[in-house]
RNA sequence: GAGACAUUAGUGUAGCGGCAGCACAACAGGUUGUGGUCCUGUUAGCAGGGGUUCGAAUCCCCUAUGUCUCCCCA
Protein backbone atom coordinates (compact mmCIF):
# COMPACT_ATOMS: atom_id res chain seq x y z
CA UNK A 1 0.00 0.00 0.00
CA UNK A 2 1.37 3.27 -0.62
CA UNK A 3 1.10 5.80 2.51
CA UNK A 4 0.98 9.37 1.94
CA UNK A 5 3.31 12.11 1.85
CA UNK A 6 4.19 12.25 5.12
CA UNK A 7 4.94 15.69 6.27
CA UNK A 8 7.30 16.90 8.81
CA UNK A 9 7.87 20.28 10.61
CA UNK A 10 9.66 22.90 7.46
CA UNK A 11 13.36 22.65 7.07
CA UNK A 12 14.87 24.63 9.94
CA UNK A 13 12.09 24.18 12.05
CA UNK A 14 11.37 21.94 14.67
CA UNK A 15 9.38 21.04 17.58
CA UNK A 16 9.44 21.27 21.23
CA UNK A 17 8.03 17.99 22.68
CA UNK A 18 6.84 17.69 26.09
CA UNK A 19 9.86 16.18 27.27
CA UNK A 20 11.91 19.73 26.49
CA UNK A 21 9.28 21.67 28.08
CA UNK A 22 10.94 21.72 31.39
CA UNK A 23 13.88 23.45 29.90
CA UNK A 24 12.48 26.18 28.56
CA UNK A 25 10.27 26.63 31.33
CA UNK A 26 13.46 26.80 33.33
CA UNK A 27 15.17 29.50 31.06
CA UNK A 28 12.21 31.31 30.83
CA UNK A 29 11.94 31.77 34.62
CA UNK A 30 15.59 32.31 34.96
CA UNK A 31 15.49 34.92 32.50
CA UNK A 32 11.89 36.76 33.26
CA UNK A 33 13.74 36.65 37.05
CA UNK A 34 17.23 38.38 36.54
CA UNK A 35 15.05 40.99 33.80
CA UNK A 36 12.96 41.79 36.63
CA UNK A 37 15.67 42.25 39.41
CA UNK A 38 17.46 44.72 36.99
CA UNK A 39 14.22 46.94 36.00
CA UNK A 40 12.76 45.35 33.14
CA UNK A 41 9.57 44.82 32.03
CA UNK A 42 8.13 42.35 29.38
CA UNK A 43 7.01 43.58 25.83
CA UNK A 44 6.28 41.50 23.08
CA UNK A 45 5.65 42.56 19.39
CA UNK A 46 4.68 41.24 16.34
CA UNK A 47 6.26 38.13 14.91
CA UNK A 48 5.70 40.31 11.66
CA UNK A 49 6.97 44.01 11.26
CA UNK A 50 7.51 46.48 8.25
CA UNK A 51 10.06 45.16 6.03
CA UNK A 52 11.58 48.14 5.87
CA UNK A 53 12.40 48.53 8.90
CA UNK A 54 14.53 45.86 9.09
CA UNK A 55 16.46 47.49 5.79
CA UNK A 56 16.77 50.69 7.64
CA UNK A 57 17.61 49.35 10.29
CA UNK A 58 20.29 46.73 8.86
CA UNK A 59 21.54 49.40 6.49
CA UNK A 60 22.42 47.60 2.75
CA UNK A 61 25.07 45.36 3.77
CA UNK A 62 23.95 43.36 6.48
CA UNK A 63 23.23 39.65 4.97
CA UNK A 64 20.97 39.36 6.89
CA UNK A 65 18.65 41.68 5.13
CA UNK A 66 19.77 41.12 2.15
CA UNK A 67 19.31 37.52 1.70
CA UNK A 68 18.34 35.90 4.74
CA UNK A 69 14.91 37.89 5.35
CA UNK A 70 11.70 36.07 4.97
CA UNK A 71 9.59 38.76 2.99
CA UNK A 72 6.12 38.67 2.05
CA UNK A 73 3.26 40.97 0.10
CA UNK A 74 0.52 41.67 2.61
CA UNK A 75 -3.35 41.90 1.05
CA UNK A 76 -2.46 46.27 1.26
CA UNK A 77 0.50 45.59 -1.04
CA UNK A 78 2.67 46.36 1.94
CA UNK A 79 6.14 44.23 2.02
CA UNK A 80 6.39 42.43 5.81
CA UNK A 81 8.60 40.64 7.30
CA UNK A 82 9.16 37.38 9.57
CA UNK A 83 11.73 39.26 12.19
CA UNK A 84 15.31 38.32 11.73
CA UNK A 85 16.14 40.28 15.23
CA UNK A 86 14.12 41.66 18.36
CA UNK A 87 15.64 45.01 18.62
CA UNK A 88 14.35 46.72 15.36
CA UNK A 89 11.02 45.99 16.69
CA UNK A 90 11.26 47.29 20.07
CA UNK A 91 12.43 50.51 18.77
CA UNK A 92 9.54 50.57 16.70
CA UNK A 93 7.10 50.09 19.37
CA UNK A 94 9.40 52.60 21.86
CA UNK A 95 8.69 55.22 19.18
CA UNK A 96 5.14 54.43 18.31
CA UNK A 97 4.14 54.28 22.02
CA UNK A 98 5.80 57.54 22.78
CA UNK A 99 8.42 55.48 25.70
CA UNK A 100 10.25 58.65 25.45
CA UNK A 101 7.77 60.25 27.93
CA UNK A 102 8.62 57.29 29.99
CA UNK A 103 11.74 58.02 33.21
CA UNK A 104 14.57 56.74 31.04
CA UNK A 105 16.06 54.53 30.47
CA UNK A 106 13.22 52.40 29.40
CA UNK A 107 14.37 48.46 29.96
CA UNK A 108 12.26 46.24 28.15
CA UNK A 109 12.98 41.77 27.54
CA UNK A 110 11.24 39.88 25.37
CA UNK A 111 11.06 36.04 24.84
CA UNK A 112 10.38 35.81 21.30
CA UNK A 113 10.40 33.57 18.01
CA UNK A 114 12.88 35.08 15.18
CA UNK A 115 13.51 34.05 11.47
CA UNK A 116 15.90 33.61 9.44
CA UNK A 117 15.90 31.79 6.20
CA UNK A 118 19.41 30.61 5.61
CA UNK A 119 20.88 26.89 5.84
CA UNK A 120 20.24 25.01 8.96
CA UNK A 121 22.52 23.34 11.02
CA UNK A 122 22.90 22.01 14.54
CA UNK A 123 22.22 25.25 16.76
CA UNK A 124 21.16 27.37 13.26
CA UNK A 125 17.52 27.36 12.73
CA UNK A 126 14.88 29.29 10.41
CA UNK A 127 12.88 29.93 13.19
CA UNK A 128 14.73 30.16 16.64
CA UNK A 129 14.31 32.14 20.37
CA UNK A 130 15.77 34.83 20.87
CA UNK A 131 15.75 36.25 24.97
CA UNK A 132 16.23 40.12 24.11
CA UNK A 133 17.24 42.91 26.33
CA UNK A 134 16.79 46.33 25.68
CA UNK A 135 17.75 49.56 27.37
CA UNK A 136 16.43 52.28 25.49
CA UNK A 137 17.35 56.66 26.42
CA UNK A 138 20.33 56.37 28.08
CA UNK A 139 23.94 56.34 26.64
CA UNK A 140 25.70 55.62 29.35
CA UNK A 141 28.58 53.27 29.67
CA UNK A 142 27.09 51.81 32.32
CA UNK A 143 24.58 50.26 30.92
CA UNK A 144 26.45 48.78 28.11
CA UNK A 145 28.22 47.02 31.17
CA UNK A 146 24.74 46.30 32.57
CA UNK A 147 23.93 44.27 30.48
CA UNK A 148 26.83 42.38 29.73
CA UNK A 149 26.79 41.53 33.69
CA UNK A 150 23.20 40.34 33.04
CA UNK A 151 24.33 38.43 30.87
CA UNK A 152 27.02 36.06 33.38
CA UNK A 153 24.03 36.33 35.79
CA UNK A 154 21.67 34.47 33.47
CA UNK A 155 24.48 31.95 33.21
CA UNK A 156 25.21 31.78 36.84
CA UNK A 157 21.45 31.30 37.96
CA UNK A 158 21.03 28.33 34.91
CA UNK A 159 23.99 27.21 36.61
CA UNK A 160 26.61 27.23 33.22
CA UNK A 161 29.73 26.97 33.41
CA UNK A 162 32.53 28.55 31.34
CA UNK A 163 30.99 31.53 29.97
CA UNK A 164 33.49 34.27 28.23
CA UNK A 165 32.83 37.37 26.79
CA UNK A 166 34.33 39.37 24.63
CA UNK A 167 34.00 42.99 23.66
CA UNK A 168 34.78 45.51 21.25
CA UNK A 169 34.21 48.63 20.02
CA UNK A 170 33.42 49.28 16.88
CA UNK A 171 33.05 53.87 17.49
CA UNK A 172 30.57 56.17 16.04
CA UNK A 173 29.67 57.95 12.93
CA UNK A 174 32.64 60.39 13.88
CA UNK A 175 35.71 57.71 13.88
CA UNK A 176 33.77 54.78 11.78
CA UNK A 177 34.33 56.59 8.41
CA UNK A 178 38.46 57.46 8.69
CA UNK A 179 38.67 54.07 10.18
CA UNK A 180 36.94 52.68 7.46
CA UNK A 181 38.87 54.74 4.87
CA UNK A 182 42.08 53.79 6.87
CA UNK A 183 41.01 49.75 6.93
CA UNK A 184 40.51 50.17 3.48
CA UNK A 185 43.92 51.80 2.60
CA UNK A 186 45.48 49.05 3.77
CA UNK A 187 43.57 46.21 1.91
CA UNK A 188 43.57 47.67 -1.54
CA UNK A 189 46.92 46.91 -2.20
CA UNK A 190 46.92 43.39 -1.20
CA UNK A 191 43.44 42.25 -2.56
CA UNK A 192 45.46 39.81 -4.27
CA UNK A 193 46.37 37.87 -1.33
CA UNK A 194 42.56 37.57 -0.04
CA UNK A 195 40.06 35.28 -0.12
CA UNK A 196 36.85 35.57 -2.42
CA UNK A 197 34.97 36.45 0.56
CA UNK A 198 36.87 39.19 1.83
CA UNK A 199 37.18 40.53 -2.20
CA UNK A 200 33.54 41.08 -1.80
CA UNK A 201 33.39 42.28 1.43
CA UNK A 202 35.87 44.79 0.71
CA UNK A 203 33.36 46.27 -1.52
CA UNK A 204 30.56 45.75 0.86
CA UNK A 205 31.25 45.89 4.09
CA UNK A 206 34.76 46.21 5.36
CA UNK A 207 34.27 45.93 8.33
CA UNK A 208 33.53 42.33 8.35
CA UNK A 209 37.10 41.88 6.78
CA UNK A 210 38.42 41.13 10.16
CA UNK A 211 36.08 38.59 10.87
CA UNK A 212 36.68 36.39 8.28
CA UNK A 213 38.71 32.94 9.45
CA UNK A 214 40.54 31.91 6.28
CA UNK A 215 44.47 32.21 6.90
CA UNK A 216 45.66 34.24 4.49
CA UNK A 217 43.37 36.58 5.70
CA UNK A 218 44.00 36.25 9.29
CA UNK A 219 47.92 36.92 8.75
CA UNK A 220 46.66 39.93 6.54
CA UNK A 221 44.70 41.04 9.33
CA UNK A 222 47.77 40.97 11.89
CA UNK A 223 49.14 44.11 10.85
CA UNK A 224 46.27 45.66 9.42
CA UNK A 225 45.14 49.06 11.14
CA UNK A 226 42.91 48.47 14.19
CA UNK A 227 39.52 49.82 15.28
CA UNK A 228 40.25 50.52 18.94
CA UNK A 229 43.38 52.63 17.70
CA UNK A 230 41.13 54.64 16.48
CA UNK A 231 38.04 55.39 18.33
CA UNK A 232 37.55 59.25 18.86
CA UNK A 233 37.65 60.65 21.84
CA UNK A 234 34.38 60.22 23.05
CA UNK A 235 33.95 56.62 21.75
CA UNK A 236 37.48 55.80 24.04
CA UNK A 237 35.88 56.92 27.15
CA UNK A 238 32.99 55.27 26.68
CA UNK A 239 34.41 52.16 25.90
CA UNK A 240 37.09 52.76 28.83
CA UNK A 241 34.23 53.32 31.02
CA UNK A 242 32.36 50.22 29.82
CA UNK A 243 35.27 48.24 30.43
CA UNK A 244 36.16 49.89 34.12
CA UNK A 245 32.42 49.25 35.07
CA UNK A 246 33.18 45.24 34.03
CA UNK A 247 36.24 44.82 36.70
CA UNK A 248 33.87 46.40 38.96
CA UNK A 249 31.50 43.95 38.86
CA UNK A 250 33.67 41.35 38.15
CA UNK A 251 32.96 40.56 34.73
CA UNK A 252 35.63 38.61 33.18
CA UNK A 253 36.12 39.79 29.46
CA UNK A 254 38.33 39.22 26.62
CA UNK A 255 38.92 42.00 24.20
CA UNK A 256 38.16 41.32 20.67
CA UNK A 257 39.40 44.10 18.07
CA UNK A 258 38.02 42.13 15.16
CA UNK A 259 34.76 41.46 16.63
CA UNK A 260 31.99 43.22 14.57
CA UNK A 261 28.37 42.62 14.42
CA UNK A 262 26.30 41.52 11.60
CA UNK A 263 23.50 44.52 11.55
CA UNK A 264 25.10 48.06 10.85
CA UNK A 265 23.14 49.65 13.46
CA UNK A 266 25.66 49.03 15.95
CA UNK A 267 27.65 51.65 17.74
CA UNK A 268 30.57 51.62 20.51
CA UNK A 269 30.01 48.48 22.24
CA UNK A 270 29.53 45.34 20.90
CA UNK A 271 30.14 42.01 22.56
CA UNK A 272 29.46 37.69 21.82
CA UNK A 273 29.29 35.12 24.69
CA UNK A 274 30.61 32.20 24.38
CA UNK A 275 31.30 29.36 25.84
CA UNK A 276 35.09 28.31 26.67
CA UNK A 277 36.28 26.07 24.33
CA UNK A 278 37.26 22.74 26.58
CA UNK A 279 33.52 22.94 27.63
CA UNK A 280 31.94 21.80 24.49
CA UNK A 281 31.09 18.51 24.48
CA UNK A 282 30.23 15.77 21.94
CA UNK A 283 30.26 16.21 18.43
CA UNK A 284 33.41 14.83 16.29
CA UNK A 285 36.99 15.50 16.91
CA UNK A 286 37.30 17.81 13.90
CA UNK A 287 33.99 20.16 14.64
CA UNK A 288 35.25 19.95 18.30
CA UNK A 289 37.56 22.80 18.06
CA UNK A 290 35.94 25.01 15.63
CA UNK A 291 32.54 24.34 17.95
CA UNK A 292 32.15 27.86 19.33
CA UNK A 293 29.15 29.09 19.01
CA UNK A 294 27.94 32.36 20.53
CA UNK A 295 25.46 31.98 22.93
CA UNK A 296 24.59 35.68 22.55
CA UNK A 297 25.19 38.82 21.29
CA UNK A 298 24.33 42.31 21.23
CA UNK A 299 25.66 45.98 21.37
CA UNK A 300 25.13 49.56 21.44
CA UNK A 301 22.78 51.29 18.58
CA UNK A 302 22.57 54.63 19.19
CA UNK A 303 21.56 55.64 15.63
CA UNK A 304 19.08 53.22 15.38
CA UNK A 305 16.00 55.30 16.34
CA UNK A 306 16.82 57.74 14.33
CA UNK A 307 16.82 55.56 11.03
CA UNK A 308 13.94 54.52 11.62
CA UNK A 309 12.23 58.14 11.83
CA UNK A 310 12.33 58.95 15.57
CA UNK A 311 13.95 61.34 17.34
CA UNK A 312 17.53 60.31 18.52
CA UNK A 313 17.52 57.67 21.49
CA UNK A 314 20.40 56.09 22.25
CA UNK A 315 20.38 52.43 23.25
CA UNK A 316 21.96 49.02 24.32
CA UNK A 317 20.17 45.65 23.88
CA UNK A 318 21.22 42.08 23.72
CA UNK A 319 19.93 39.11 22.62
CA UNK A 320 20.62 35.23 24.31
CA UNK A 321 20.00 31.81 21.83
CA UNK A 322 17.59 29.82 23.65
CA UNK A 323 18.41 26.99 21.53
CA UNK A 324 22.25 27.02 22.62
CA UNK A 325 21.27 28.64 25.78
CA UNK A 326 19.65 24.83 26.01
CA UNK A 327 21.53 23.09 24.31
CA UNK A 328 24.88 24.15 26.66
CA UNK A 329 22.51 22.98 29.35
CA UNK A 330 22.02 19.75 28.42
CA UNK A 331 25.57 19.54 27.60
CA UNK A 332 26.63 19.91 31.05
CA UNK A 333 24.12 18.24 32.64
CA UNK A 334 22.10 20.38 34.27
CA UNK A 335 18.46 19.58 35.44
CA UNK A 336 15.15 21.14 34.93
CA UNK A 337 12.44 20.22 37.14
CA UNK A 338 9.61 18.33 35.72
CA UNK A 339 6.76 19.98 34.82
CA UNK A 340 3.86 17.17 35.57
CA UNK A 341 4.32 15.28 38.46
CA UNK A 342 0.91 13.81 39.62
CA UNK A 343 0.79 12.96 43.27
CA UNK A 344 -2.31 10.16 42.88
CA UNK A 345 -3.69 7.95 40.42
CA UNK A 346 -7.55 7.47 40.36
CA UNK A 347 -8.34 4.20 39.77
CA UNK A 348 -12.03 3.22 38.66
CA UNK A 349 -13.93 -0.01 37.94
CA UNK A 350 -17.09 -0.13 36.86
CA UNK A 351 -19.65 1.84 34.58
CA UNK A 352 -21.07 3.04 38.41
CA UNK A 353 -17.40 4.07 39.53
CA UNK A 354 -16.53 5.79 36.43
CA UNK A 355 -19.23 8.19 36.47
CA UNK A 356 -18.53 8.83 40.65
CA UNK A 357 -14.74 9.44 39.70
CA UNK A 358 -15.27 12.17 37.33
CA UNK A 359 -16.69 14.16 40.40
CA UNK A 360 -13.89 12.75 42.71
CA UNK A 361 -11.34 13.87 39.99
CA UNK A 362 -12.61 17.01 40.19
CA UNK A 363 -12.51 17.73 43.80
CA UNK A 364 -9.23 16.17 43.96
CA UNK A 365 -7.72 18.74 41.32
CA UNK A 366 -9.77 21.74 43.06
CA UNK A 367 -8.06 20.81 46.30
CA UNK A 368 -4.98 21.12 44.72
CA UNK A 369 -3.38 17.85 44.22
CA UNK A 370 -2.52 16.71 41.33
CA UNK A 371 -4.38 13.88 39.77
CA UNK A 372 -3.89 11.25 37.21
CA UNK A 373 -5.88 9.11 35.81
CA UNK A 374 -6.71 6.56 33.04
CA UNK A 375 -10.37 6.70 32.35
CA UNK A 376 -10.45 5.17 29.20
CA UNK A 377 -8.83 1.97 30.18
CA UNK A 378 -11.30 -0.49 31.95
CA UNK A 379 -8.95 -3.02 33.60
CA UNK A 380 -7.60 -2.49 37.02
CA UNK A 381 -4.27 -3.93 35.65
CA UNK A 382 -3.86 -1.54 33.03
CA UNK A 383 -4.59 1.26 35.16
CA UNK A 384 -1.99 0.32 38.26
CA UNK A 385 0.43 0.03 35.44
CA UNK A 386 -0.16 3.61 34.10
CA UNK A 387 -0.06 4.45 38.26
CA UNK A 388 3.14 2.63 38.23
CA UNK A 389 4.70 4.33 35.36
CA UNK A 390 3.57 8.09 36.52
CA UNK A 391 5.54 6.98 39.45
CA UNK A 392 2.04 8.47 42.03
CA UNK A 393 2.63 7.87 46.11
CA UNK A 394 -0.78 6.86 46.30
CA UNK A 395 -3.66 5.25 43.97
CA UNK A 396 -7.12 5.51 44.51
CA UNK A 397 -9.13 2.75 43.98
CA UNK A 398 -12.74 2.97 43.31
CA UNK A 399 -14.45 -0.52 42.64
CA UNK A 400 -18.06 -1.22 42.22
CA UNK A 401 -18.24 -2.46 45.59
CA UNK A 402 -16.87 0.61 47.34
CA UNK A 403 -19.21 2.92 45.09
CA UNK A 404 -22.08 1.26 46.67
CA UNK A 405 -20.98 1.67 49.95
CA UNK A 406 -19.63 5.36 49.89
CA UNK A 407 -16.03 4.26 50.57
CA UNK A 408 -12.65 3.91 48.71
CA UNK A 409 -9.56 1.70 48.64
CA UNK A 410 -6.21 4.15 49.37
CA UNK A 411 -3.48 1.82 47.80
CA UNK A 412 0.21 3.60 49.19
CA UNK A 413 2.21 2.27 46.31
CA UNK A 414 5.39 1.96 47.65
CA UNK A 415 3.98 -0.82 50.48
CA UNK A 416 1.35 -1.98 48.54
CA UNK A 417 -0.90 -0.99 51.78
CA UNK A 418 -4.41 -0.81 51.21
CA UNK A 419 -7.11 0.85 53.59
CA UNK A 420 -10.71 1.89 53.35
CA UNK A 421 -11.21 5.64 53.84
CA UNK A 422 -14.62 7.33 53.46
CA UNK A 423 -15.55 9.14 50.33
CA UNK A 424 -16.21 12.42 52.59
CA UNK A 425 -12.86 12.27 54.06
CA UNK A 426 -10.33 11.22 51.15
CA UNK A 427 -9.36 14.77 49.91
CA UNK A 428 -8.47 15.61 53.50
CA UNK A 429 -6.93 12.20 54.07
CA UNK A 430 -4.58 12.79 51.09
CA UNK A 431 -3.54 16.08 51.80
CA UNK A 432 -2.03 15.08 54.65
CA UNK A 433 -0.21 12.10 53.22
CA UNK A 434 1.14 14.15 51.11
CA UNK A 435 1.66 16.63 53.70
CA UNK A 436 0.09 19.72 52.27
C1' G B 1 24.19 30.01 -2.90
C1' A B 2 28.64 25.89 -3.00
C1' G B 3 30.73 21.16 -1.23
C1' A B 4 30.92 16.36 1.98
C1' C B 5 28.40 12.54 4.58
C1' A B 6 23.89 10.48 6.19
C1' U B 7 18.37 8.75 6.24
C1' U B 8 15.70 1.06 8.02
C1' A B 9 8.84 0.72 13.14
C1' G B 10 7.63 6.16 17.96
C1' U B 11 13.18 5.69 19.58
C1' G B 12 17.98 3.16 19.09
C1' U B 13 19.97 -0.28 15.79
C1' A B 14 21.33 -5.13 12.54
C1' G B 15 21.07 -6.48 7.57
C1' C B 16 26.04 -4.27 2.60
C1' G B 17 22.71 -7.83 -4.30
C1' G B 18 18.84 -13.20 -2.54
C1' C B 19 12.69 -14.28 3.04
C1' A B 20 13.59 -6.90 6.77
C1' G B 21 15.43 -8.77 12.10
C1' C B 22 16.46 -7.22 17.28
C1' A B 23 15.97 -4.04 21.70
C1' C B 24 13.18 -0.36 24.12
C1' A B 25 8.43 2.03 23.96
C1' A B 26 3.00 1.58 22.96
C1' C B 27 -1.33 -1.61 23.13
C1' A B 28 -3.82 -6.37 24.66
C1' G B 29 -3.48 -10.72 27.52
C1' G B 30 -1.07 -14.40 31.35
C1' U B 31 -9.14 -17.01 34.09
C1' U B 32 -12.84 -13.55 39.64
C1' G B 33 -10.91 -6.57 41.44
C1' U B 34 -4.35 -5.05 42.19
C1' G B 35 1.48 -2.03 39.54
C1' G B 36 6.96 -2.71 39.26
C1' U B 37 10.29 -8.20 37.51
C1' C B 38 8.76 -12.23 34.15
C1' C B 39 6.04 -14.64 29.88
C1' U B 40 2.78 -14.45 25.36
C1' G B 41 0.59 -11.80 21.54
C1' U B 42 -0.54 -7.23 18.54
C1' U B 43 0.51 -2.65 16.11
C1' A B 44 4.40 -0.52 13.35
C1' G B 45 9.71 0.47 9.14
C1' C B 46 13.77 0.42 4.25
C1' A B 47 12.65 9.26 3.36
C1' G B 48 10.17 10.07 -1.85
C1' G B 49 10.70 9.20 -7.16
C1' G B 50 13.26 7.06 -11.28
C1' G B 51 17.08 3.57 -13.18
C1' U B 52 20.52 -0.97 -13.38
C1' U B 53 19.44 -6.26 -12.34
C1' C B 54 16.31 -12.61 -12.87
C1' G B 55 16.27 -10.18 -8.09
C1' A B 56 17.64 -3.65 -4.71
C1' A B 57 17.09 -1.55 2.12
C1' U B 58 21.88 -2.76 -0.34
C1' C B 59 24.50 -0.30 -6.79
C1' C B 60 23.44 4.44 -9.91
C1' C B 61 20.62 9.23 -10.72
C1' C B 62 17.14 13.04 -9.07
C1' U B 63 14.39 15.29 -5.00
C1' A B 64 13.49 16.11 0.21
C1' U B 65 15.27 16.39 5.07
C1' G B 66 19.30 16.05 8.66
C1' U B 67 24.52 16.63 10.14
C1' C B 68 29.22 18.96 8.95
C1' U B 69 32.32 22.73 6.06
C1' C B 70 32.08 27.52 3.49
C1' C B 71 28.97 31.88 4.11
C1' C B 72 26.49 34.16 8.06
C1' C B 73 24.68 34.28 12.83
C1' A B 74 21.55 33.34 18.07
Amino acid sequence: MKTKKQFQSPKGTFDILPEDQKYWEKVRKVVARVALGYGFERIDTPIIEDADIYALAGGETADVVEKQMYVFKSKGGDMLALRPEGTAGVMRAFLEHGMAQLPQPVKLYYIAPMFRYEQPQAGRYRQHHQAGFEIIGDQDPVYDAQLIHMYLVVGEELGLKSLSIEINSIGCAKCRPTYRAQLLRYYRSRTAKLCKDCKRRIKKNPLRLLDCKEEKCEQMRVNAPNLIDHLCQECHDHFKNVLEYLDETGVPYVLNPHLVRGFDYYTKTVFEVFLEDEHIEGGNEKTHQRAKLALGGGGRYDYLAKTLGGRETPGVGAGLGMERLIGVMKKQGIKAPPLYKPEVFLVQLGVLSKKKSLRLFEELRKAGIVVAEAFGKDSIKAQLRSADRLGVKMSLILGQKEAIDGVILLREMETGAQESVEMEKVVKVIKERLKK
